[in-house]
This record gives C-alpha cells, sequence and structure tokens, in this order.
DNA sequence: TAGATTGTTAATCGATTAACAATC
DNA sequence: TAGATTGTTAATCGATTAACAATC
C-alpha cells in the first residue's frame, strides 16, 4: 500500500485528516474536494494531494473525494482496523482517567487487562477490567499477546516497567512517563504523551515577545 | 532576547532540551558539548548549536556549555520564571488527575482554580482548591486574571467553554478535549493534547508493512 | 461538452547538516 | 601553547507549494 518511505510529518497528519473526516461525515457531508478539505485544516490542497498520493489514489478527477470512503482508506492506513489490543501499565489517577474516560475502541484497541502494585488498586474493577497485580504481568502475556503497553506508572517505575513490557514482546509503548525511555534496537515504538512538554510549549507561545 | 522568527520545529525542542539538561543537572553533571548532547538526546551538534543560536550565545569555546546555566537560559525563554497562572475546567476524572498528579509548578505555573458545572464535584476539594462552579468563571477571572485555561470538559461542551475563556482575557488555552478549538484573530494560544491522535500515530507504526 | 479536480512532476522554500574561522 | 568547541556561514537535503496534463 506504501509507496517509499513515509515521512513522519505525513504520518502525524493521518490521525488529523482522519478525525476532521469523522467530523465531517457526523455532519453528513458526502464528498470533499481537497482544497475545501484543506481550507477547513488549516493546509494547503497540494499538500494533501501530496500527502495521499503516498498511499494510493483515493479520489476521482472533477469530484474530489468520497468522505466516507477516504476515512475508511485512513482507518486502514493507520491500522485502526487490524484490531490491536493493549494493556495498561499503573491504575493510579492517569490510568485510571485513562480507562474509564478514553475511549480505546474508537482507535481500533482493546483494552484487556490493567497492572498495579498497589493493593489499594489492585482487585478494584475499572472500566470493567479487575487490576492485577504487576507481578503476574509476565505471565498474563505469556497467555494473551498484546501489541501495545500504556505506561501510566511513576517516574520511577517507569523504565523497569517498559523493560518488562519490551522482554514480553509488545510492539509499542504508549508512554505517559515524564521520562524518555531507553528502548533498544528491538524495534519496539515508543509514543511519547509529555504534557509537561506540552504546557511549556504553550508556555514559550503566550511569552513571546516578552 | 530572541533574533527573527522562531520555527515550530525549534520551539518543540525547546521543552525537550529542558528536560534533558534538568537531568543532566540532577545527575550532577556541570558542563556539557554540543555533541555530547546531541548523542544523548538523538541530535546532530550543528543542530544544538543552531537551535540555541536563535536566542543568544550561551557556551564557551573550548569548553562547551554550563550545564545549570543552559538550564536556566532555557527555562527564561520557555517564560517559566515569569509565573504564569492557570484556571482548570471540567474536574472529572482527567481533570482531576491532572490536578493532583501533574505538577504545574515545575512549569513555573501556578493552578488557581478549577471549575465544573456537576453538582458531585462542584464544593469538593481536590490538590488544595475547592471546584467552584462554572457559571462563576467570568466573575472569577475578572478579579483573578489568568493566562491559561486547561479544558478538561467534555467534547460537547469544548467550544462554548473555550469562547468563554477567550472572553474573559486568557493567554493561552491547554486543550485535553478531542476537537479542533476555533479560536478568532485574537491572538490566543491553543496548545493541544489529542490523546487518540498520539494513539493512532502508534498504531500506525506497530502497524507498518502489513 | 465544459468545468472541476485529481495525481504527479517541477520549482521553491525552509530546515538540517557540514565546514571553518574565532577563541577559550 | 595545543586541543576543544563554539557561533555562524555555506551546502545539502527534504518538505511544501505551484503548475499542469489527464480525466471524470
Amino acid at each position: 500500500m506504501r509507496k517509499g518511505r513515509v515521512s513522519d510529518a505525513v504520518i502525524r497528519r493521518l490521525p488529523r485528516y482522519f478525525r476532521h473526516l469523522t467530523d465531517l461525515e457526523l455532519a453528513g457531508v458526502v464528498r470533499i474536494s481537497s482544497s475545501a478539505l484543506g481550507q477547513s485544516m488549516g493546509l494547503t490542497a497540494s499538500q494533501i494531494r501530496q500527502d495521499l498520493s503516498c498511499f494510493g489514489e483515493f479520489g476521482q478527477q472533477g469530484y474530489g473525494y468520497n468522505v466516507e470512503n477516504l476515512r475508511r482508506e485512513i482507518a486502514d492506513i493507520l491500522g485502526m482496523r487490524q484490531g490491536h489490543t493493549a494493556v495498561l501499565l499503573g491504575a493510579g489517577n492517569l490510568g485510571r482517567a485513562l480507562m474509564e474516560n478514553f475511549h480505546f475502541e474508537r482507535s481500533g484497541f482493546t483494552l484487556q487487562a490493567a497492572f498495579d502494585v498497589c493493593p489499594e488498586v489492585v482487585g478494584v474493577k475499572m472500566a470493567g477490567l479487575t487490576v492485577r497485580h504487576a507481578n503476574t504481568l509476565e505471565e498474563y502475556l505469556q497467555e494473551h499477546p498484546c501489541d501495545v503497553g500504556v505506561l501510566t506508572v511513576p517516574r520511577s517505575a517507569a523504565q523497569s516497567m517498559a523493560d518488562r513490557l519490551i522482554a514480553s514482546g509488545v510492539k509499542g509503548i504508549w508512554n505517559f512517563t515524564n521520562i524518555e525511555l531507553q528502548h533498544g534496537a528491538g524495534g519496539v515504538r515508543v509514543e511519547n504523551v509529555h504534557f509537561a512538554d506540552s504546557l511549556l510549549t504553550l508556555s514559550y507561545l503566550i511569552s513571546e515577545g516578552v
């Protein structure tokens, strides 16, 4: 499906395309041209056509793109329809908020299990899952191989937990801890959600010109 | 302090520099060269020197950079030492997790107040703050002007809450809702934390080559 | 058919990397 | 002093934008 290497800039735009197309579909829009989509997303029509051409030909001359169809194509490109699975490590405040509020299934993921070490949390039911003790992680993953580990443990436990996830064969780590995880050449992908980096960017932007 | 326009790519690296320098300082490292810093961050020495040169001259030939000094300079550039203030909108699971777990003060922010509409939440004390009713937002902001609004309300309330924040004169919005906020030409800065976009990027990366 | 819009090739722009004189 | 390393200028690389033939 993919032609040559796809740049990081393009990859980062794919979820935005998906989100906008979802909104358009919900709003009942059937077709859209690259220039109209670009206008609503703050991109040029050229860029959109260039981006999409990395993956195939989804439009039609003189017509544009069918919204529903393009949305489905992008979902495929993003791997949303592959039935990925995830386990969550660290069912504290943030972990719990993710479990109970974030819709994993809307991104094509099934959250299979959650782990923690804290006795007050182990055994508690959250979002339909009973939190397991973290020392059963390897055992669990051996029986239920999993694509992604969601890392919401405290900073101090982050690297060792990441190592255990990698050793158990996950393909990716969704990292909410504020550290840069070390992950060897094993091909594990790490996606960081660094809250502080985000807030500091905003801090810079509102301070500019001072 | 700033020379000409600073590109977005550079701005996004500043918090990473800050984080790495903090770690180095904690580890007792006193000086570091651009090539050593680059190695540990996965950047080239050239890029680091080029980035820093947007803001001034912080190094010394033959020596490199003093870690403590460079960290402080970057904190200044990021506006961390300006004493920014924030209010939080939406004290549900995610909002509460942020209040109780995220260290606003480490990014130079003081979280001043939190608001919600839900009767079970209004009046509850979280992280030392008593949650106020959202219909007192304007009144509060008039008396206590605030730099940033942290938006952790449900999707349906997001845009109207953003409009109210902007009308009350905030400089920035830290947006955790999964929508692209509309904000006119008023110069308000919006920084998005789109969980789903992040997970979908990871989904793509672990699916690659399928 | 005429108008609209694609996918792609070429041109431009900006960001990263390399090179090097200056100097601690 | 000699070695190391900066800040900056020049070269390269990659991403974005523009142009246009193809065609629905």
